[in-house]
RNA sequence: GGGCGAAUAGCUCAGUUGGUUAGAGCGCCUGCCUUACACGCAGGAUGUCGGGGGUUCGAGUCCCUCUUCGCCCACCA
């Protein structure tokens, strides 16, 4: 209930907004930490997908700003060409019209009002799970600012020779009706038939009729063959080559060539040749200079281009190319052409917006030269100026810049960025330009624009510079911001927008966009299925949030996510998949509640105030285990950045192992916080005087600590807690989201806390073993010589720590008969006769001690031998001769036991 | 077809360069509504670390091999 209050007291604070002037890149005092949300398509609204990708980044962000660095997240919004496109078109079905009903400018204008009007949408749920953008800079890569970016890319790239018009088979989606780049294609592997046709010989051979057999998955193309090539040196062949076969469909004559990229071990060893609708027909075609006639219309029909006049026959034309196959096949079947089909495994790519198969198709389209561009990509990655997590993706990151293509930017849409040429109708030369013209700049006749829009990515491969003010080269936030530091983001878009990214950074702005590429794992079902709202599978962050709290959400999530690891939600049942969170935020939430009613509203005596001496053995040992806390942290979150130009060896694969940090704070927040030294302090509290205000002070400097520690990942409760501390008008910050990262005290450890905790523990046991009552009273004395030293003290407890009583004698104790063994060597001599099971009681010791006999053993040999002691290194050495010296005082401890309560 | 990864408790996963008796959460069993918290407390059980072989004083960790899953790439029609 606090959230949505807390959220807008950020805002209105400007805790997330960045101050350029800060950074030491203009010379500011701080180093700026920067990140650019991977932007969500403007039609989107938040899944789960977002909900962990922005919950990363905000757990990152937010560390770096308590760190002290000048952070920027920058929010916005990928206008989503042909994803937008098509939820208008969808809308537009529903009133049973088209988009050419409306045509392109009334289109665009229902577009952008649609964008308008829901566009916000998905950055306002943003705020919902506590994401800490700097709303201040919200972009939208369809905006007026980034639209000059786009063009200024596009002409720049033209001039240096980088863009050009090629003329070529691309993928086609023949219900989107536009080109797709190659991974815009998606591969899906599925089971399809390969029929195989006779082509008969024009002629007869000695005499005899005869034909080739060609096997082909794609019968209705054989009305666009244009030859049938065999492999060169394949002897079955060798005669034919040069002569003439008919087409099984138009009786017209086709040559037989020999083409090396024929495979003779596939099929029959001859390949038929379609140009106009197939990749590698294609390449063959241009090899050998032939006709390239299209017999595929635009949206799937079957239908001829002019290179193709009169070769539709009627039967066949105006059919959908899936009923063309079928007709063409019985047609095959009749003419007797169709020796057999066989079943056929194979790869077909489907369009991956709207999962049409894919139609190759030759068309006139705009490239890009990436090669150029990749080169510096590949290098960045390879002397480590850019590091990949988890380390195995930089493989695919490499193996996919190696073998790079030419990227396809124009689509056939209406929604996107208008390619800035222009076509002049007397001039041959396409105009290619910055600022729209009104004339030809050659002829001074008409022009018209180029009908194509960009592909989406064109516009969201410029992201992280494109929303800092490039092309300004003195643009505050670039100079201050760029390069941005970590981009967060699932494998998936790793090609179509991350891997470009970096050739767009070295290419205009000369330095690599981000230092670290961080990519987590998907949100699957229990099935391991991805989420998606196709399968019906998925889970609304919302509604987590709405149930559970935004912070439920965000710790499940974090410590969830192993690096790279999917995480596993189970959308049938939220109760259990947040619990995790759920149940955390709680338990924080309640020790909150303890602290708050139990340590008043009066001013607390700052720790720094308290000399050592009137510490207790737990306040020194909760402030130890503070400082272990915050190093083990700061261990799995860092380093922020190299320390050099590039990542060490040391440095390359450390930090940002978010779910070991979430772990690590929980274990000291609930185990270690709640679960002992609250306990400690409630009688401590209870009594007024001096020792009331030491407890104190530690339990509200430990709990701040550890609501810093916690708050990157559960922003909102330990904000809410945080303003409730006593002391708060005292402090630097109004708010723990700009207050600072904990450091470590370095008060001295104590030891022996974890000797009255295992004297506890065993007692604790004790009661289980024997179902002692809660009310009755176990009291003990506990002996502890670990270091030699004796430590002697006294513990009495009921049920839980929390009325025990834990003190110091000088007296040492009598005539106690001893029952449990501690850690470190430590006894536990307690007046338990009586209570105890002797018989049950022996036999616990008998298994411990058989067992520590045999390890005893292994450990004796190992030590024995000397290739051990001459081999391993010395410290692991040390470290068995210390454990073979403990197990044998233990035991001698055992073994006495055994003796005096046994017989 | 090429490349990469994974297999650890009933489930989801940690386990950093080989080195204490392999851990956590959830689930399970026992006992507790103890004045922060039953979304909790206390105690407990559970692992041939996928199979087999090897290297080593020592292997969950390194090598080989088999099995099963997964991912990326690809112009064998």
């Amino acid at each position: 209930s606090t959230e949505r209050e807390l959220y807008a007291r950020w805002e209105e604070a400007g805790v997330f907004t960045a101050d350029a002037a800060r950074s030491k890149r203009v010379g500011g005092d701080r180093d700026p930490f920067t990140i650019v949300i991977p932007p969500p398509n403007v039609t989107a609204v938040l899944h789960m997908g977002h909900g962990l990708d922005d919950t990363v980044q905000d757990v990152i962000v937010r560390w770096r700003r308590m760190a002290g660095d000048e952070t920027l997240w920058v929010p916005g919004t990928d206008h989503a060409g042909i994803a937008t496109q098509n939820v208008v078109e969808r809308a537009l079905a529903a009133e049973g019209k088209t988009r050419f009903d409306l045509g392109r400018e009334a289109f665009v204008k229902r577009t952008e009002a649609f964008v308008e009007k829901t566009g916000g949408t998905i950055l306002q749920q943003l705020r919902a799970i506590g994401a800490s953008c700097d709303w201040t800079r919200t972009a939208y890569t369809l905006s007026p600012e980034l639209s000059v970016v786009v063009r200024e890319v596009f002409v720049t790239l033209f001039e240096r020779g980088l863009i050009y018009r090629g003329h070529r088979v691309i993928h086609w989606c023949p219900r989107c009706l536009t080109s797709l780049s190659d991974e815009e294609a998606e591969h899906a592997e599925e089971e399809g038939t390969l029929h195989y046709v006779r082509y008969a010989l024009a002629e007869p051979v000695n005499g005899r009729p005869a034909h080739i057999t060609v096997a082909t998955t794609r019968p209705e193309t054989i009305l666009g063959d244009v030859a049938i090539a065999v492999h060169p040196e394949d002897e079955r062949y060798a005669s034919l080559v040069g002569r003439n076969v008919l087409n099984p469909l138009l009786g017209t004559p086709l040559p037989v060539i020999a083409d090396y990229a024929v495979d003779p071990e596939f099929g029959t060893g001859a390949l038929k040749i379609t140009p106009a609708h197939d990749h590698n027909d294609f390449e063959i075609g241009l090899r050998q200079s032939l006709s390239m006639p299209s017999v595929i219309l635009p949206d799937g029909t079957i239908g001829e281009d002019q290179n193709a006049e009169g070769r539709i026959p009627a039967e066949l034309r105006g059919l959908d190319r899936v009923a063309a196959r079928t007709r063409s096949v019985e047609m095959l079947e009749k003419s007797g052409a169709l020796e057999k089909v066989k079943k056929h495994s194979h790869a077909i790519r489907h369009c991956y917006r709207c999962d049409t198969v894919v139609e190759p198709r030759l068309s006139d389209q705009w490239f890009v030269s990436m090669k150029p561009l990749a080169e510096p990509a590949l290098a960045a990655v390879r002397n480590r100026e850019i590091r990949i997590l988890p380390e195995r993706w930089e493989a695919v990151y490499v193996n996919w810049l190696e073998g790079i293509r030419d990227w396809n930017i124009s689509r056939q849409l209406w929604w996107g960025h208008r390619i800035p040429v222009w076509y002049c109708d007397r001039c041959p030369d396409p105009i290619v330009s910055r600022t729209t013209p009104e004339k030809c700049p050659t002829c001074g006749g008409a022009v018209t624009q180029d009908e194509d829009v960009l592909d989406t990515w064109f516009s969201s491969w410029l992201w992280p510079f494109s929303t800092l003010g490039w092309p300004d080269k003195n643009a505050m936030d670039l100079r201050a911001f760029y390069p941005t530091d970590v981009l967060v983001s699932a494998p998936d878009i790793l090609f179509f927008w991350i891997a470009r990214m970096v050739m767009a950074g070295y290419e205009f702005v000369g330095a690599s966009p981000f230092h670290t590429i961080y990519l987590h794992g998907l949100a699957r079902d229990t099935q391991h299925r991805k989420m998606s709202k196709m399968l019906g599978n998925g889970i609304d962050p919302l509604d987590v949030v709405d149930r559970f709290g935004a912070d439920a959400l965000r710790y499940t999530v974090i410590s969830g996510l192993g690096m790279g690891a999917d995480i596993i939600m189970d959308p049938s049942d939220l109760e259990k998949t947040f619990g995790v969170g759920r149940n955390f935020a709680t338990k924080l939430w309640n020790i909150g509640r303890f602290l708050l009613s139990n340590i008043g509203e009066e001013s607390v005596v700052p720790l720094s105030d308290i000399p050592d001496a009137r510490l207790t053995l737990a306040d020194r040992w909760i402030l130890g285990r503070l400082d272990v806390a915050i190093d083990e942290c700061d261990a799995a979150l860092g380093p922020p950045r190299p320390t050099g130009a590039a990542w060490s060896e040391a440095e390359l694969r450390a930090g940002l192992r978010l779910s070991e940090y979430a772990e690590t704070a929980r274990r000291f927040v609930w185990n270690e916080l709640a679960d002992w030294y609250v306990e400690t302090t409630k009688s401590r509290l209870a009594e007024p005087g001096e020792d009331r205000e030491v407890a104190r002070a530690v339990l509200v400097h430990v709990f701040d600590d550890a609501l810093r520690l916690l708050h990157p990942i559960v922003p909102f409760i330990t904000e809410a807690l945080w303003q409730r501390l006593p002391g708060i008008e005292t402090r630097a910050s109004k708010f723990l989201a700009s207050s600072k990262w904990p450091r470590r005290g370095g008060r001295r450890h104590a030891e022996d806390f974890e000797k009255v905790r295992d004297a506890v523990v065993a007692l604790r046991q004790i009661r289980a073993d024997y179902n002692i009552p809660p009310a009755k009273i176990l009291a003990a004395t506990i002996v502890a010589r670990a270091d030699g030293a004796v430590y002697q003290g006294e513990v009495g407890l009921i049920g839980r720590l929390a009325r025990a009583e834990v003190s110091v004698s000088a007296t040492a104790p009598e005539g106690a008969a001893a029952h449990v063994v501690l850690r470190g060597g430590a006894e536990l001599v307690a007046p338990l006769a009586g209570i105890v099971d002797v018989e049950k009681e022996c036999r616990k010791l008998k298994t411990e001690l058989d067992q520590l006999e045999k390890q005893l053993a292994q450990l004796g040999s190992r030590l024995a031998s000397e290739s051990f002691t001459a081999r391993a290194p010395a410290h692991v050495v040390e470290a068995e001769r210390a454990k073979e010296k403990e197990w044998l005082s233990r035991r001698e401890m055992l073994s006495t036991k055994v003796e005096s309560l046994c017989g």
